[in-house]
RNA sequence: GGGCGAUUAGCUCAGUUGGUAGAGCAGCGCUUUUACACAGCGAAGGUCGGGGGUUCGAAUCCCUCAUCGCCCACCA
């Protein structure tokens, strides 16, 4: 028996170990490419999803983590220059709906604060919650480069997102825009197409007498709105009537009404004739403009109607419509009443009903940027992992619709512009200052108060994260891989492509890897109210984020989802201690080999291990080349317990412990490279019992093995 | 109304280019043998959702049906 470490004589412990190594890790300057061997040269490079700065990180954010961490240790091993860039998201409304829901807590309401002391409020908040959720990325063994570390809200990165909106405006591609917009009468601000979702939900179906017509209806209360019925050109019931003016009767009087023919008018639903509130909804905003019709406003921002209503002005939706109903009954108005399920979009923090309200606001046009983005996706240009992911979002890009970047909310990245006071038109902030005459009409011009959506961003941040546009590490880009979730295939991925060719003419990464969404363990999504949250930190402390790591990522394919279950992550943890045991054993028993020793006579059954050990090296280096990050998992957990420690290093026994001088060094050297091989190739899974047994072995170098070379066959 | 994914051992899931199925956890029996009981050895457990087809051969390719889940959608 051979003196063994003092450590190894007692069970692995992640709690003691882990902050120690991490500590190690960062005192080296490894995790900045700049500090690497020279032998790194070409760079690899991982843009980490900035987390929102408002709480803890989640089971999401481990798997991102634990995914990214793998690919950059592992490249790192195989001497690239990797710089795996980590960052924090201000996540504008996003914080904003946390940092409400606080203030709901104190009685307190952001309605009644100023600005100013609000967004002073939220930032303190966003920056203690930024560095806890930073104590958890490095809780998680995260071996990024903290030194290049951005924050959406540095002042180099507003500047520059400002700039981009400027260029924008510049080339025609963002326009102030007067249309309907998806309103939270909640939130009080506007939201883009991604930011709401669509909820079933069971209403009415009324039908009014209107006029020489019957139309269908789950909206009577914006009846006042209306300043048109539609039918279908086609439709030989009403085509008659195109054209003419029709007198219409409701509670508060009389409409005269223009009757449109519109190919948009479905003739088989309701009764084929529409009636038209541009002012309330999408569709008939948009037949509002084919047909230069007026929009008369009825609801106002909180969702109550509003002047012209007559004796309904100031009440709830829900209320006027059952008031409304009920007097267009005594009228006897109403001709039928259906029930009627159908889907509403809502406002995706709140699922309070998105009211669309025609507002001035600043788009972005997107059909020429999206077939950009399609253009190169269709070149190849931009891989997907997995690769149905592609379609999509080619899907996506080939219908998108301009891009609502206003929010009313402080929350945020100030949109440098100024709007009119008259018209709806807007300047940039370069062009004009406050005060000035508007260009187009003559009333003065004020300060734009809106701020950005948040992925405006952070549709920029791979170039923004490499500190863009001075170019300081613009060699890094494009980057290799986006990681993310595949939630976020239409959210952020498409924006991130679309700004990365605008604005540097090339894809911001080569592949875009998507993993699905981290359930509870019975498939469930988790939430807080159904009380089957995981936090990935909780699990840490318990198990060790390496078993934690190697358990998230063993058995979850790219894009589909993974049941997190604590009883898996503790199955890893025996493994991390069974490694730590393999370790024991081998050290224990290799008498004065080192690493360094050359390699010895070995018997014909050293030879055939040793090309068992080249087959597995090679179809594992294989599978992490291939992001096969499960497989690649399995095979060493597998070549690990099965092979190594349970055939392996029993057969050697009797020659360890026998006399023959020459079969016993041979085992004894190839026990140590074989343990050696194991603990580099698992070390992107699970680095930080992997960097403590490398320290332990004996060799020459006492260098880490965060920069090990990669194992090559023997 | 579209699109996508899933359906494999009790549970959660793997199975890279087709060659008569694997893991973890749970469970069963035995073993405290000086690396490890956070262990070892052994046994058990699946007609790979149903039905067709291609093939010498299919969980794996094609068609179809069913069930579940997710995403998208401006028929009021």
């Amino acid at each position: 028996m051979t003196d063994i470490p003092e450590k190894l004589t007692k069970p692995y412990d992640p709690a003691s170990t882990e902050a120690r190594i991490y500590k190690l890790w960062e005192d080296s300057g490894f995790f900045n490419p700049d500090n690497l061997p020279e032998r790194h040269k070409e760079p690899f490079t991982i843009i980490m999803p900035p987390p929102n700065a408002n709480g803890r990180l989640h089971a999401g954010h481990g798997l991102t983590i634990a995914l990214e961490d793998i690919m950059t240790r592992y490249q790192r091993m195989q001497g690239k220059k990797a710089l795996w860039v980590p960052g924090a998201d201000h996540a504008g409304f996003e914080t904003q709906v946390v940092y409400e829901k606080k203030l709901e807590k104190e009685g307190r309401s952001r309605f009644k604060m100023d600005r100013q002391e609000l967004y002073n409020e939220i930032m303190a908040f966003t920056l203690d919650s930024k560095q806890h959720m930073e104590a958890d990325v490095k809780a998680l063994g995260a071996s990024c480069d903290w030194s290049r570390e951005k924050f959406t809200l540095d002042p180099s990165v507003v500047a520059e997102v400002q700039e981009t909106f400027r260029k924008l405006y510049r080339d025609g591609l963002v326009y102030r825009g007067y249309r309907t917009v998806n309103w939270c009468t909640k939130h009080q601000t506007s939201l883009s197409d991604v930011e709401t979702e669509t909820a079933e939900k069971s209403d009415k179906l009324y039908y009014i007498k209107y006029g020489p017509f019957t139309v269908a209806t789950v909206r009577p209360e914006t009846i006042f709105g209306d300043v048109a019925v539609a039918v279908n050109p086609n439709d030989a019931r009403y085509k008659s009537f195109i054209g003419q003016t029709i007198e219409v009767q409701h509670p508060e009087g009389k409409l005269s009404l223009v009757v449109i023919g519109d190919e948009e008018v479905d003739m088989e639903f309701g009764t084929g004739a529409l009636k038209i509130t541009p002012a309330h909804d999408h569709n008939d905003f948009r037949m509002s403009e084919r047909h230069n019709l007026p929009r008369v406003e009825v609801i106002d921002q909180f969702g109550k109607l509003s002047e012209g209503t007559g004796k309904y002005e100031g009440m709830k939706i829900a209320e006027a419509r059952t008031k409304v109903v009920e007097d267009l009954q005594a009228l006897g108005l109403i001709e039928k009443i259906e029930d009627y399920t159908h889907a509403v979009p809502t406002c995706y923090k709140c699922a309070t009903t998105i009211e669309p309200r025609v507002m001035p606001q600043w788009f972005v046009k997107m059909a020429p940027l999206a077939k950009m983005a399609a253009d190169a996706v269709r070149e190849g240009k931009v891989k997907f992992i997995p690769d149905n992911f592609e379609k999509i979002f080619l899907y996506w890009m080939d219908n998108t619709m301009d891009w609502n970047i206003s929010r009313q909310i402080v929350w945020g990245i100030k949109i440098p512009a100024l709007v009119c006071t008259g018209c709806n038109n807007g300047a940039l902030d370069t062009d004009h200052k406050a005060g000035d005459a508007c260009p187009s009409c003559g009333a003065p011009l004020v300060a734009e108060s809106d701020t950005f959506d948040t992925w405006f961003s952070s549709g920029q941040w791979p170039l923004l994260a490499l500190g863009y546009p001075e170019k300081r590490d613009l060699s890094f880009y494009p980057t290799d891989v986006m990681e993310t979730g595949r939630d976020l295939i239409f959210k952020w991925i498409p924006r991130m492509v679309i700004f990365g060719l605008y604005l540097a003419k090339e894809v911001p990464f080569r592949t875009v890897y998507l993993h699905g969404m981290v359930n509870d363990k019975h498939g469930k999504k988790m939430s807080k109210s159904k009380g089957n949250v995981v936090s990935p930190i909780e699990l840490t402390d318990k198990y060790g984020a390496d078993a934690l790591r190697i358990g998230l990522v063993i058995g979850n394919t790219p894009g589909n989802d993974i049941a997190l279950a604590e009883d898996k992550i503790k199955g890893y943890k025996h493994f991390c201690n069974k490694m730590w045991n393999g370790a024991r054993f081998t050290l224990s028993n290799i008498g004065d080999t080192t690493l360094d020793t050359p390699r010895p006579t070995l018997t014909e059954r050293d030879e055939e291990i040793l090309r068992e050990l080249n087959v597995a090296i090679e179809s594992i280096t294989n599978h992490y080349e291939n992001f096969r990050f499960h497989l690649a998992g399995e095979e060493l957990y597998h070549y690990f317990w099965n092979t190594f420690a349970d055939t392996i290093i029993e057969e050697m026994k009797p020659r360890l412990a026998g006399d023959d001088t020459a079969s016993k060094d041979a085992a004894q050297w190839v026990l140590l490279q074989i343990l050696a091989a194991n603990i580099k190739m698992l070390h992107p899974f699970i680095p930080f019992v992997t960097e403590e047994l490398w320290s332990l072995l004996p060799k020459k170098d006492s260098s880490l093995l965060i920069i090990e070379p990669w194992p090559k066959p023997f």
